[in-house]
DNA sequence: CTGCTAATGTTATAATGTTGCAAATTTCGC
DNA sequence: GCGAAATTTGCAACATTATAACATTAGCAG
């Protein structure tokens, strides 16, 4: 079993990007939208690790590929992506992220460490649950939930406990 | 028993105000800390209704007042109350709301409606401790817990639902 | 091809938040 | 009280994040 959730540990990311995109093909040709290739490469860009990524550093890189690109250009794919489910947006780091339960519906909670900026994104039904009931408890009707928790993950907690 | 919570119907409001700034005064003393007059105006502005507001706006209304004030004013002030638990900033809206729960330890989850604006901050047991246990199912360390519900207050859904 | 719609380019601007340093105020030991 | 030290504020410039408005281009149906 492994000790740690997949960004915390050594892996082929190459395959996490891979799978991010032939999944996000197959989704966007489900909702009978377009995947240009500017929409697919700001997606593979948020994929490029498990590291939220803001905007302009999106638009940097873009630029670097010779793309000509303003803010619209990278505020208008993160805008289609998040409407397919595909990215997410983290308020509290005004970043993005893509999304791992990408097609299935889904409330996100995101660990946020503090020390390696990784975040894991779950799909926490307890949690979920919970919320709704504290909402329905007020008589209030949710639409959109954002749980972000920051603090450290299990390696860097580690690291933490014997260092000097 | 209330059909809503205090923020959705109407009540006397200043009176919410004076408790809210009794209290900070109470805690600043506790903590050893200056609720200067610049940070009381600020916290006063920021309780004068239930739904958040923004940096900027604060620094508009201090304009107003006479009061000769920049950017980092307003910042400073908002770091201060919020270090002091006086109050939460929304990262969803980037605005800033008064502590219904100043001086109790508490993780706030807060019930933003999409329609009147006004935010409710809830203590909510139940999702504090389905967080905490679904991160330490990843043995993740928590530190700081956002959890912003958007969606529509009673009054609001009551009225969408007999509207024209 | 033609005409429609979705997508992108382009320029400018708005909104939000920070840095750095100097001046003023408050605190506190004496 | 008095002066050094620390906190708070004023102030100017700047950095970052996001949007508005309008022109242009690409994709597609008939
Ligand atoms: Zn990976
Ligand atoms: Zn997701
Ligand atoms: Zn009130
Ligand atoms: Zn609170």
């Amino acid at each position: 079993m492994p000790t740690s959730a997949l960004p915390y540990r050594p892996h082929n990311h190459d395959a996490c990007v891979a799978q991010a995109l032939a999944e996000a093909r197959d989704i966007c040709q489900q909702h009978h939208a377009r995947l240009t290739p500017t929409r697919e490469r700001v997606l593979e860009l948020i994929w490029q690790s498990h590291k939220p990524l803001g905007a302009y550093d999106v638009l940097a890189v873009l630029a670097e590929d010779g793309h000509n690109a303003a803010p619209p250009t990278v505020y208008r794919a993160l805008d289609f992506l998040q409407q397919h489910g595909l990215v997410h947006r983290i308020s509290s780091l005004n970043a993005f992220i893509g999304c791992t339960h990408a097609g299935k519906s889904h409330n996100g909670m995101f660990l946020i460490c503090r020390s390696c900026g990784n975040v894991l994104e779950l799909t926490a039904p307890g949690v979920a649950s919970a919320v709704t009931k504290a909402a329905a408890q007020e008589s209030f009707r949710p639409d959109d939930v954002t749980i972000e928790v920051a603090g450290y993950c299990p390696r860097c907690s580690a690291e933490a406990a014997h260092d000097g």
